[in-house]
DNA sequence: CGCGACGTTGATTTGCCTCAACGATTGTGG
DNA sequence: CCACAATCGTTGAGGCAAATCAACGTCGCG
Protein backbone atom coordinates (compact mmCIF):
# COMPACT_ATOMS: atom_id res chain seq x y z
CA UNK A 1 0.00 0.00 0.00
CA UNK A 2 3.25 1.82 0.06
CA UNK A 3 3.11 1.32 -3.11
CA UNK A 4 -0.37 2.51 -4.09
CA UNK A 5 0.29 5.94 -2.51
CA UNK A 6 3.31 6.33 -4.36
CA UNK A 7 1.49 5.76 -7.56
CA UNK A 8 -1.13 8.18 -6.64
CA UNK A 9 2.06 10.46 -6.32
CA UNK A 10 2.46 9.58 -10.07
CA UNK A 11 -0.79 11.08 -11.29
CA UNK A 12 0.09 14.09 -10.23
CA UNK A 13 3.82 13.91 -11.14
CA UNK A 14 2.47 13.43 -14.57
CA UNK A 15 0.54 16.52 -14.48
CA UNK A 16 3.16 18.70 -13.99
CA UNK A 17 5.53 16.74 -16.10
CA UNK A 18 2.94 17.72 -18.86
CA UNK A 19 3.46 21.43 -18.50
CA UNK A 20 7.18 21.41 -17.55
CA UNK A 21 9.33 18.20 -17.40
CA UNK A 22 10.58 17.50 -14.24
CA UNK A 23 14.07 16.63 -12.71
CA UNK A 24 14.14 13.65 -10.23
CA UNK A 25 15.09 15.67 -7.51
CA UNK A 26 12.06 17.82 -8.14
CA UNK A 27 9.70 15.00 -8.19
CA UNK A 28 11.13 13.75 -4.96
CA UNK A 29 9.92 17.25 -3.63
CA UNK A 30 6.64 16.61 -4.89
CA UNK A 31 6.83 13.33 -2.47
CA UNK A 32 7.86 15.36 0.77
CA UNK A 33 5.33 17.65 0.77
CA UNK A 34 2.04 16.48 -0.65
CA UNK A 35 0.11 14.50 1.57
CA UNK A 36 -2.91 12.03 0.51
CA UNK A 37 -5.97 12.81 2.47
CA UNK A 38 -9.59 11.39 1.24
CA UNK A 39 -12.77 12.98 2.40
CA UNK A 40 -16.51 11.20 2.41
CA UNK A 41 -19.50 12.74 0.58
CA UNK A 42 -20.60 15.45 2.35
CA UNK A 43 -17.46 16.23 4.09
CA UNK A 44 -16.00 19.90 4.04
CA UNK A 45 -12.65 20.30 2.52
CA UNK A 46 -13.00 23.93 3.71
CA UNK A 47 -16.29 26.11 5.40
CA UNK A 48 -16.60 29.33 5.32
CA UNK A 49 -15.19 31.25 8.15
CA UNK A 50 -11.90 29.44 7.89
CA UNK A 51 -8.31 29.72 6.63
CA UNK A 52 -7.47 27.69 3.51
CA UNK A 53 -4.83 25.86 5.00
CA UNK A 54 -3.98 24.00 1.82
CA UNK A 55 -3.79 23.64 -2.25
CA UNK A 56 -6.26 20.65 -3.02
CA UNK A 57 -5.23 18.41 -6.14
CA UNK A 58 -8.24 15.87 -6.69
CA UNK A 59 -7.37 12.21 -7.32
CA UNK A 60 -10.38 10.57 -7.33
CA UNK A 61 -14.13 11.89 -6.83
CA UNK A 62 -15.90 15.07 -7.09
CA UNK A 63 -16.25 18.55 -5.51
CA UNK A 64 -17.47 21.89 -5.92
CA UNK A 65 -16.74 25.22 -4.35
CA UNK A 66 -19.53 27.14 -3.91
CA UNK A 67 -20.55 30.40 -1.87
CA UNK A 68 -24.18 30.72 0.32
CA UNK A 69 -25.46 34.12 -0.32
CA UNK A 70 -27.70 35.47 2.75
CA UNK A 71 -30.92 32.71 1.64
CA UNK A 72 -28.71 30.04 2.79
CA UNK A 73 -28.48 29.54 -1.21
CA UNK A 74 -25.47 27.90 -2.71
CA UNK A 75 -23.50 29.43 -5.89
CA UNK A 76 -21.33 27.29 -7.24
CA UNK A 77 -17.96 28.65 -8.66
CA UNK A 78 -16.44 25.70 -9.55
CA UNK A 79 -16.55 21.70 -9.72
CA UNK A 80 -13.19 19.81 -9.55
CA UNK A 81 -13.17 16.22 -10.72
CA UNK A 82 -9.81 13.67 -10.86
CA UNK A 83 -6.56 16.03 -12.28
CA UNK A 84 -8.39 19.37 -11.35
CA UNK A 85 -7.50 21.97 -8.74
CA UNK A 86 -10.05 23.44 -6.18
CA UNK A 87 -8.27 25.91 -4.33
CA UNK A 88 -9.86 29.67 -2.56
CA UNK A 89 -6.31 31.12 -3.57
CA UNK A 90 -7.57 34.23 -1.90
CA UNK A 91 -7.81 32.74 1.47
CA UNK A 92 -4.89 30.02 1.07
CA UNK A 93 -2.59 33.23 0.47
CA UNK A 94 -3.78 36.14 2.07
CA UNK A 95 -4.24 34.25 5.24
CA UNK A 96 -7.94 35.60 5.76
CA UNK A 97 -11.43 33.56 6.42
CA UNK A 98 -12.69 32.44 3.75
CA UNK A 99 -15.98 32.98 2.25
CA UNK A 100 -16.57 29.83 0.15
CA UNK A 101 -17.09 26.61 0.80
CA UNK A 102 -15.50 23.65 -0.22
CA UNK A 103 -16.97 20.18 -0.07
CA UNK A 104 -17.39 16.77 -1.26
CA UNK A 105 -20.14 15.46 -3.52
CA UNK A 106 -18.91 11.92 -4.85
CA UNK A 107 -16.22 10.42 -2.33
CA UNK A 108 -12.78 12.04 -3.14
CA UNK A 109 -9.14 11.78 -2.44
CA UNK A 110 -7.14 14.92 -2.58
CA UNK A 111 -3.08 15.51 -2.53
CA UNK A 112 -3.01 18.52 -0.18
CA UNK A 113 -0.23 20.73 0.58
CA UNK A 114 0.26 23.62 2.97
CA UNK A 115 0.75 27.59 2.64
CA UNK A 116 3.99 26.76 4.24
CA UNK A 117 5.31 24.16 2.06
CA UNK A 118 4.55 25.62 -0.97
CA UNK A 119 6.40 28.79 -0.12
CA UNK A 120 9.25 26.48 0.56
CA UNK A 121 8.55 24.37 -2.82
CA UNK A 122 8.46 27.95 -4.48
CA UNK A 123 11.90 28.84 -2.91
CA UNK A 124 14.06 25.48 -3.14
CA UNK A 125 12.64 25.19 -7.14
CA UNK A 126 11.35 28.00 -8.79
CA UNK A 127 10.39 25.77 -11.85
CA UNK A 128 7.24 25.41 -9.48
CA UNK A 129 6.61 29.10 -10.07
CA UNK A 130 6.72 28.78 -13.85
CA UNK A 131 4.04 25.44 -13.26
CA UNK A 132 1.60 27.06 -11.42
CA UNK A 133 2.10 30.52 -13.40
CA UNK A 134 1.16 28.72 -16.60
CA UNK A 135 -1.60 26.19 -14.38
CA UNK A 136 -2.84 29.58 -13.40
CA UNK A 137 -2.52 31.12 -16.67
CA UNK A 138 -5.03 28.41 -18.13
CA UNK A 139 -7.66 28.63 -15.70
CA UNK A 140 -7.71 32.28 -15.83
CA UNK A 141 -8.19 32.31 -19.62
CA UNK A 142 -11.02 29.18 -18.86
CA UNK A 143 -12.62 31.41 -16.41
CA UNK A 144 -12.57 33.99 -18.79
CA UNK A 145 -14.45 32.20 -21.84
CA UNK A 146 -16.98 31.20 -19.10
CA UNK A 147 -17.54 34.79 -18.16
CA UNK A 148 -17.95 36.02 -21.60
CA UNK A 149 -20.92 32.85 -21.94
CA UNK A 150 -22.31 34.39 -18.74
CA UNK A 151 -22.66 37.69 -20.17
CA UNK A 152 -23.35 37.23 -24.17
CA UNK A 153 -25.56 33.81 -23.70
CA UNK A 154 -29.35 32.67 -22.80
CA UNK A 155 -29.32 29.97 -20.00
CA UNK A 156 -30.18 27.66 -23.15
CA UNK A 157 -27.54 28.16 -24.77
CA UNK A 158 -25.26 27.96 -21.64
CA UNK A 159 -26.85 24.79 -21.08
CA UNK A 160 -26.06 22.91 -24.22
CA UNK A 161 -22.73 24.87 -24.23
CA UNK A 162 -22.06 23.10 -21.05
CA UNK A 163 -23.25 19.88 -21.89
CA UNK A 164 -21.19 19.69 -25.13
CA UNK A 165 -18.19 20.81 -23.27
CA UNK A 166 -18.10 18.74 -20.30
CA UNK A 167 -20.37 15.87 -20.77
CA UNK A 168 -18.47 13.71 -18.09
CA UNK A 169 -20.64 16.28 -15.93
CA UNK A 170 -23.91 16.07 -16.10
CA UNK A 171 -23.63 12.41 -15.85
CA UNK A 172 -22.39 12.64 -12.35
CA UNK A 173 -23.78 16.40 -11.14
CA UNK A 174 -27.32 16.51 -9.78
CA UNK A 175 -29.27 18.63 -12.36
CA UNK A 176 -30.05 20.84 -9.59
CA UNK A 177 -26.27 21.51 -8.68
CA UNK A 178 -25.47 22.01 -12.68
CA UNK A 179 -28.49 25.28 -12.35
CA UNK A 180 -26.53 26.60 -9.78
CA UNK A 181 -23.61 26.55 -12.16
CA UNK A 182 -25.02 28.19 -14.46
CA UNK A 183 -26.57 30.57 -12.15
CA UNK A 184 -30.28 29.24 -13.32
CA UNK A 185 -32.55 28.08 -11.29
CA UNK A 186 -33.07 23.85 -11.15
CA UNK A 187 -37.25 24.02 -12.29
CA UNK A 188 -35.40 25.93 -15.96
CA UNK A 189 -33.05 23.25 -16.36
CA UNK A 190 -35.95 21.06 -16.02
CA UNK A 191 -37.89 22.91 -18.50
CA UNK A 192 -35.31 22.98 -21.48
CA UNK A 193 -34.56 19.60 -21.43
CA UNK A 194 -38.30 18.15 -21.59
CA UNK A 195 -38.78 20.93 -24.05
CA UNK A 196 -36.07 19.51 -26.07
CA UNK A 197 -36.85 15.91 -24.94
CA UNK A 198 -40.17 16.82 -27.02
CA UNK A 199 -39.30 18.39 -30.26
CA UNK A 200 -35.32 17.26 -30.60
CA UNK A 201 -34.80 19.79 -33.34
CA UNK A 202 -35.50 22.69 -31.64
CA UNK A 203 -32.17 25.03 -31.05
CA UNK A 204 -29.83 23.58 -33.11
CA UNK B 1 12.19 63.08 -23.12
CA UNK B 2 14.65 59.82 -23.08
CA UNK B 3 14.23 61.01 -19.53
CA UNK B 4 10.32 60.93 -19.91
CA UNK B 5 10.48 57.63 -21.25
CA UNK B 6 12.76 56.49 -18.25
CA UNK B 7 10.01 58.41 -15.79
CA UNK B 8 7.34 56.02 -17.45
CA UNK B 9 9.59 52.60 -16.79
CA UNK B 10 9.22 53.75 -13.08
CA UNK B 11 5.76 52.87 -12.99
CA UNK B 12 6.01 49.67 -14.03
CA UNK B 13 8.82 48.93 -12.37
CA UNK B 14 7.32 50.31 -9.36
CA UNK B 15 4.82 47.90 -9.93
CA UNK B 16 6.51 44.60 -10.06
CA UNK B 17 8.35 45.83 -7.01
CA UNK B 18 5.31 46.37 -4.85
CA UNK B 19 5.04 42.14 -5.63
CA UNK B 20 8.93 41.13 -5.17
CA UNK B 21 11.56 44.07 -4.79
CA UNK B 22 13.57 43.76 -7.53
CA UNK B 23 17.21 44.09 -8.42
CA UNK B 24 18.97 46.67 -9.95
CA UNK B 25 19.76 44.26 -12.88
CA UNK B 26 16.32 43.04 -12.84
CA UNK B 27 15.24 46.54 -13.44
CA UNK B 28 17.54 46.99 -16.63
CA UNK B 29 15.90 43.63 -18.05
CA UNK B 30 12.85 45.68 -17.78
CA UNK B 31 14.00 48.36 -19.78
CA UNK B 32 15.45 46.55 -21.97
CA UNK B 33 12.40 44.63 -23.09
CA UNK B 34 9.57 46.65 -22.69
CA UNK B 35 8.19 49.55 -24.93
CA UNK B 36 6.48 52.16 -25.20
CA UNK B 37 3.95 52.54 -27.79
CA UNK B 38 1.10 55.49 -27.72
CA UNK B 39 -2.45 54.59 -29.03
CA UNK B 40 -5.11 56.90 -30.09
CA UNK B 41 -9.02 56.82 -29.03
CA UNK B 42 -10.77 54.13 -31.31
CA UNK B 43 -7.32 52.26 -32.50
CA UNK B 44 -7.06 48.59 -31.93
CA UNK B 45 -4.51 47.43 -29.85
CA UNK B 46 -6.10 43.65 -30.85
CA UNK B 47 -8.42 42.61 -33.43
CA UNK B 48 -10.14 39.48 -34.21
CA UNK B 49 -8.68 37.31 -36.13
CA UNK B 50 -4.88 38.85 -35.50
CA UNK B 51 -2.24 36.75 -33.33
CA UNK B 52 -1.73 38.49 -29.56
CA UNK B 53 1.69 39.72 -30.22
CA UNK B 54 2.80 41.63 -26.93
CA UNK B 55 1.38 41.88 -23.14
CA UNK B 56 0.14 45.35 -22.87
CA UNK B 57 0.86 47.18 -19.52
CA UNK B 58 -1.26 50.55 -18.99
CA UNK B 59 0.38 53.93 -18.33
CA UNK B 60 -2.42 55.83 -19.07
CA UNK B 61 -5.63 55.94 -20.90
CA UNK B 62 -8.33 53.43 -20.70
CA UNK B 63 -9.03 50.65 -23.07
CA UNK B 64 -11.54 47.76 -23.14
CA UNK B 65 -11.35 44.03 -24.46
CA UNK B 66 -14.62 42.82 -25.93
CA UNK B 67 -15.60 40.06 -28.08
CA UNK B 68 -18.36 40.66 -30.68
CA UNK B 69 -21.55 38.27 -30.92
CA UNK B 70 -23.20 36.99 -34.15
CA UNK B 71 -24.77 40.02 -34.34
CA UNK B 72 -21.42 42.53 -34.04
CA UNK B 73 -22.44 43.35 -30.18
CA UNK B 74 -19.72 43.43 -28.56
CA UNK B 75 -19.25 41.99 -24.70
CA UNK B 76 -16.70 43.74 -22.60
CA UNK B 77 -15.05 41.17 -21.10
CA UNK B 78 -12.34 43.94 -19.26
CA UNK B 79 -11.47 47.12 -18.82
CA UNK B 80 -7.93 48.79 -18.32
CA UNK B 81 -6.45 52.04 -16.91
CA UNK B 82 -3.49 53.32 -15.44
CA UNK B 83 -1.95 50.43 -13.85
CA UNK B 84 -3.18 47.40 -14.96
CA UNK B 85 -2.95 44.93 -17.51
CA UNK B 86 -5.02 43.73 -20.54
CA UNK B 87 -4.21 41.08 -22.81
CA UNK B 88 -5.43 37.82 -24.77
CA UNK B 89 -3.33 35.76 -22.91
CA UNK B 90 -4.72 32.66 -24.82
CA UNK B 91 -3.92 33.74 -28.23
CA UNK B 92 -0.61 35.30 -26.68
CA UNK B 93 1.03 32.18 -25.60
CA UNK B 94 -0.56 29.53 -27.76
CA UNK B 95 -0.11 31.62 -30.82
CA UNK B 96 -3.43 30.83 -31.88
CA UNK B 97 -5.81 33.63 -33.52
CA UNK B 98 -7.44 35.70 -31.30
CA UNK B 99 -11.31 36.04 -30.69
CA UNK B 100 -11.45 39.30 -29.35
CA UNK B 101 -10.76 42.65 -29.74
CA UNK B 102 -9.17 45.08 -27.75
CA UNK B 103 -9.96 48.87 -28.51
CA UNK B 104 -8.54 52.64 -26.67
CA UNK B 105 -11.37 54.10 -25.10
CA UNK B 106 -9.46 56.68 -24.16
CA UNK B 107 -5.88 57.80 -25.65
CA UNK B 108 -3.50 55.75 -24.32
CA UNK B 109 0.46 54.50 -23.67
CA UNK B 110 1.31 51.19 -23.53
CA UNK B 111 4.39 48.97 -21.85
CA UNK B 112 4.87 46.11 -24.38
CA UNK B 113 6.42 43.11 -24.53
CA UNK B 114 6.38 40.41 -27.05
CA UNK B 115 6.40 36.50 -26.21
CA UNK B 116 9.84 35.87 -27.38
CA UNK B 117 10.97 38.84 -25.20
CA UNK B 118 9.15 37.42 -22.21
CA UNK B 119 10.28 33.90 -22.52
CA UNK B 120 13.96 35.17 -22.46
CA UNK B 121 12.80 37.21 -19.61
CA UNK B 122 11.58 34.20 -17.97
CA UNK B 123 14.80 31.94 -18.34
CA UNK B 124 17.40 35.20 -17.38
CA UNK B 125 15.40 36.27 -14.51
CA UNK B 126 13.13 33.66 -12.70
CA UNK B 127 11.85 35.68 -10.12
CA UNK B 128 9.08 36.91 -13.25
CA UNK B 129 7.58 33.70 -13.44
CA UNK B 130 6.87 34.05 -10.05
CA UNK B 131 6.09 37.69 -10.15
CA UNK B 132 3.63 36.55 -12.73
CA UNK B 133 2.38 33.48 -11.28
CA UNK B 134 1.21 36.22 -8.01
CA UNK B 135 -0.03 38.92 -10.70
CA UNK B 136 -1.82 35.95 -12.24
CA UNK B 137 -3.61 34.55 -9.07
CA UNK B 138 -5.04 37.98 -8.06
CA UNK B 139 -6.35 38.45 -11.43
CA UNK B 140 -8.15 35.01 -11.40
CA UNK B 141 -9.48 35.54 -7.87
CA UNK B 142 -10.76 39.20 -8.87
CA UNK B 143 -12.26 36.98 -11.60
CA UNK B 144 -14.15 34.65 -9.40
CA UNK B 145 -15.72 37.05 -7.30
CA UNK B 146 -17.05 39.06 -10.61
CA UNK B 147 -18.15 35.40 -11.37
CA UNK B 148 -19.69 34.88 -8.56
CA UNK B 149 -21.90 37.74 -8.50
CA UNK B 150 -22.63 36.89 -12.55
CA UNK B 151 -24.47 34.13 -10.91
CA UNK B 152 -25.95 35.13 -7.58
CA UNK B 153 -26.80 38.65 -7.80
CA UNK B 154 -30.17 41.10 -9.92
CA UNK B 155 -28.59 43.56 -12.56
CA UNK B 156 -29.08 45.82 -9.98
CA UNK B 157 -26.81 44.50 -7.73
CA UNK B 158 -24.02 44.28 -9.53
CA UNK B 159 -24.60 47.63 -11.10
CA UNK B 160 -24.36 49.25 -7.55
CA UNK B 161 -21.79 46.84 -6.38
CA UNK B 162 -19.54 48.11 -9.42
CA UNK B 163 -20.78 51.53 -8.84
CA UNK B 164 -19.18 51.31 -5.40
CA UNK B 165 -16.39 49.01 -6.08
CA UNK B 166 -15.05 51.18 -9.11
CA UNK B 167 -16.55 54.44 -9.05
CA UNK B 168 -13.46 55.79 -11.11
CA UNK B 169 -14.80 53.80 -13.91
CA UNK B 170 -18.35 55.12 -13.64
CA UNK B 171 -16.92 58.82 -14.38
CA UNK B 172 -14.87 57.97 -17.34
CA UNK B 173 -16.14 55.28 -19.00
CA UNK B 174 -20.04 55.36 -20.84
CA UNK B 175 -22.85 53.59 -19.87
CA UNK B 176 -23.45 52.21 -22.54
CA UNK B 177 -20.00 50.22 -22.18
CA UNK B 178 -20.72 49.22 -18.77
CA UNK B 179 -23.63 47.69 -19.88
CA UNK B 180 -21.95 45.68 -21.77
CA UNK B 181 -19.28 44.31 -19.49
CA UNK B 182 -22.04 43.20 -16.43
CA UNK B 183 -23.89 41.99 -19.27
CA UNK B 184 -27.31 43.96 -19.50
CA UNK B 185 -28.71 46.34 -21.75
CA UNK B 186 -27.81 49.99 -21.82
CA UNK B 187 -31.48 51.04 -21.17
CA UNK B 188 -31.74 48.91 -18.19
CA UNK B 189 -28.77 50.95 -16.57
CA UNK B 190 -30.67 54.12 -17.45
CA UNK B 191 -34.35 53.02 -15.96
CA UNK B 192 -32.37 52.00 -12.66
CA UNK B 193 -30.60 55.45 -12.77
CA UNK B 194 -33.50 57.10 -12.86
CA UNK B 195 -35.68 54.89 -10.53
CA UNK B 196 -32.99 55.68 -7.72
CA UNK B 197 -32.60 59.40 -8.71
CA UNK B 198 -36.89 59.53 -8.33
CA UNK B 199 -36.48 57.39 -5.01
CA UNK B 200 -33.05 57.28 -3.29
CA UNK B 201 -33.32 55.73 -0.17
CA UNK B 202 -34.93 52.56 -3.04
CA UNK B 203 -32.46 49.51 -2.63
CA UNK B 204 -30.49 50.02 0.74
C1' DC C 1 -40.58 1.55 6.16
C1' DG C 2 -40.12 6.62 5.99
C1' DC C 3 -37.32 10.43 5.10
C1' DG C 4 -34.48 13.33 2.21
C1' DA C 5 -32.52 14.25 -2.24
C1' DC C 6 -33.77 14.82 -6.84
C1' DG C 7 -36.41 15.85 -10.84
C1' DT C 8 -40.79 17.35 -13.09
C1' DT C 9 -44.83 20.14 -14.10
C1' DG C 10 -48.27 23.92 -13.66
C1' DA C 11 -49.69 28.66 -12.61
C1' DT C 12 -48.28 33.08 -11.93
C1' DT C 13 -45.20 36.93 -11.60
C1' DT C 14 -41.32 39.75 -12.68
C1' DG C 15 -36.85 41.28 -14.15
C1' DC C 16 -35.05 42.57 -18.03
C1' DC C 17 -35.04 42.93 -23.20
C1' DT C 18 -36.42 44.83 -27.66
C1' DC C 19 -37.81 48.30 -30.62
C1' DA C 20 -38.62 52.93 -31.44
C1' DA C 21 -38.53 57.73 -30.80
C1' DC C 22 -36.51 61.70 -28.80
C1' DG C 23 -33.05 65.43 -26.66
C1' DA C 24 -28.40 66.66 -25.53
C1' DT C 25 -23.73 66.63 -26.40
C1' DT C 26 -19.62 65.96 -28.95
C1' DG C 27 -16.85 66.12 -32.77
C1' DT C 28 -15.77 66.62 -37.51
C1' DG C 29 -15.43 68.11 -42.20
C1' DG C 30 -16.64 71.62 -45.58
C1' DC D 1 -17.50 78.59 -37.69
C1' DC D 2 -21.43 76.39 -38.68
C1' DA D 3 -23.97 72.16 -40.08
C1' DC D 4 -24.60 67.65 -39.85
C1' DA D 5 -23.54 63.17 -38.16
C1' DA D 6 -22.42 60.18 -34.61
C1' DT D 7 -22.45 59.09 -29.79
C1' DC D 8 -24.76 58.94 -25.61
C1' DG D 9 -28.45 58.86 -22.37
C1' DT D 10 -33.50 58.77 -21.51
C1' DT D 11 -38.27 57.28 -21.84
C1' DG D 12 -42.41 54.57 -23.30
C1' DA D 13 -44.89 50.40 -24.87
C1' DG D 14 -44.93 45.79 -25.26
C1' DG D 15 -43.09 41.11 -24.98
C1' DC D 16 -40.49 37.25 -23.48
C1' DA D 17 -37.15 34.64 -20.72
C1' DA D 18 -36.62 33.00 -16.53
C1' DA D 19 -37.83 33.16 -11.46
C1' DT D 20 -40.93 31.89 -7.84
C1' DC D 21 -44.08 29.07 -5.32
C1' DA D 22 -46.31 24.93 -4.75
C1' DA D 23 -47.51 20.23 -5.51
C1' DC D 24 -46.32 15.74 -6.79
C1' DG D 25 -43.67 11.26 -8.24
C1' DT D 26 -39.51 8.64 -7.95
C1' DC D 27 -35.58 6.82 -6.18
C1' DG D 28 -31.97 5.52 -2.92
C1' DC D 29 -30.79 4.89 1.61
C1' DG D 30 -30.47 4.65 6.87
Amino acid sequence: MHQEIKDRFTVMIDFFNSIIPLKQEEKELIRQYFYLRSYKKRMFVLQEGDVCQHLNFVLSGCLRMYKDDENGNPHILLFATEGSWINDLDSYYEQKKSLLNIDVLENAELLQISREDIVKLYLTAPKFDRIFRILTERNLVILQNRMLENISLSAEERYYNLLSSHPDLINRIPQVHIASYLGVSAEFISRLRSRRARNPLMGN
